[in-house]
DNA sequence: CAGTATCCAGATCGATACTG
DNA sequence: CAGTATCGATCTGGATACTG
């Protein structure tokens, strides 16, 4: 096959990596689209200073207590947020973002503003497929 | 706030987006990391022509039928993939891959390509959060 | 061949209640 | 304040059997 197409590259860097990487690779695009993770982070990112859980909670709107501490420690995990206690009482725990997760919003970004600016696109696509009685 | 970073870019577009837009732009995004899209664009894109539902099968290794199927449906639907049948006996059903997927390919690879070369960094993130005892 | 129909297991996520 | 624990509804996807 000829490189002259995009799929080329992934193909050849696809080839060296191992089974563990590549279940990791797709954990962390997996991160991009599930239900509050980009969210939080776009939060943390755009306040650009440590948040206490509560502010993060306030910021991401209906996102439930559980599903909070689940984001916020896969992202922690993840080293795409970090998480800081502090000894006092009531308890201060902040949460800021990392440098390798904005170097991440800046690849995410483009899909993302292409996405956007097809919606159009995809929208007629799928009034064709519904007209047609599907 | 200054729009010096990638995320103001994106703030301005998103502001213009309405509800039904802002949800089809998070299915579309969304097609990329359920368990089978990609694979399936991936192997229509990397053949290059129109291929029957069971050699689809074969090449996307352990998907099941029904889940080939609601995939197909969904690429269908978003214009990602077409459908063409045919009047036989056996029936022959041919699917290819779109323009528009292919477009998508183009912003998607670069994405990847970035978190496949960053995958080490994300597992020594791991291995310290793991290794602290959580 | 290319599906559809049915059943089922596991994961996700919200609501609620409780705790150091 | 910042969680954890528990329950239940919903969704996803696999296995299997059946059909035009």
């Amino acid at each position: 096959m000829p490189t002259t197409t995009a799929l080329s590259q992934a193909q050849e860097l696809c080839d060296t990596l191992t089974d563990d990487a590549d279940e990791l690779i797709r954990e962390i695009i997996t991160r991009l689209t599930d239900k509050w993770s980009l969210w939080v982070m776009h939060v943390l990112a755009t306040t650009d200073r440590p948040m206490r859980f509560s502010r993060v909670m306030e910021q991401v709107e209906g996102i439930s207590q559980k599903s909070l501490t689940k984001t916020l420690r896969q992202l922690e995990r993840d080293g795409l947020v970090t998480r800081k206690m502090f000894a006092e009482v009531p308890p201060r725990v902040e949460y800021a973002i990392t440098p390798i997760a904005l170097e991440m919003f800046e690849h995410v970004e483009p899909l993302w503003l292409w996405v956007a600016k097809s919606v159009t696109l995809f929208q007629s696509a799928r009034e064709a497929f519904d007209g047609r009685g599907k």
